[in-house]
DNA sequence: CAGTCATATAGATGGTTGTCAATATATATG
DNA sequence: CATATATATTGACAACCATCTATATGACTG
């Protein structure tokens, strides 16, 4: 992974409504309609952060009927895993 | 540290020239001239950088004669790899 | 088919960001 | 003191961003 890539990463990243709903991925595949339910945000808001994530990589989603899965895709955030945690620092890792 | 924390970290490294110098004072202290000399940006441009990063705790500096220091800030770095190695996907942390 | 629900798109708006040129400040040096 | 060097500040500008309202699309349901 690039440093260019890794920092649209921290990009999408950037917006603490955004790091909410990859924490609530971590539970797993979760649907927008019940992303929507709780963040603050309008449906064309949360619709826009999705957009950013996907577009990034970070998450992947797939269609169901009217309604659309998301889910943290795990092999791009454990890369942007490892590249953060290989920034050494004070000799630790 | 608290997710709006994070996403305000997320958002410092959220610049391909800023992730660059953090990377470079992986290597240790550096001044600011020295970092100026490898990216290809002006005085003032670096200045700002450094101030993005110092604001949110992720870099320290001291004054040396004419010369200002810049380090990264351990504690709040590690703290920040934490809290981004926590956020579990697929089972693998 | 008409209505409802989940989602996306378009367009607007106020705020933020990265960058630069110009200038100021502070320190060292001859 | 005059000059040079390292850095910070100011002000400007174009690009981008998070958010909203309004509207469109697409899918299920009675």
């Amino acid at each position: 992974m690039t440093r260019e890539e890794v920092a649209v990463i921290c990009k999408a990243m950037s917006d603490a409504n955004r790091l909410r709903i990859i924490e609530m991925l971590t539970q797993g595949e979760k649907c927008g309609c019940h992303l929507l339910e709780e963040l603050q945000v309008t449906q064309p808001t949360l619709s826009h952060h999705m957009k950013v994530l996907s577009d990034c990589g970070l998450v992947s989603s797939y269609k169901d009927g009217k309604w659309q899965h998301y889910s943290i895709n795990c092999e791009k955030f454990k890369e942007y895993k490892a590249y953060i945690a290989a920034i050494t620092c004070c000799g630790n890792r």
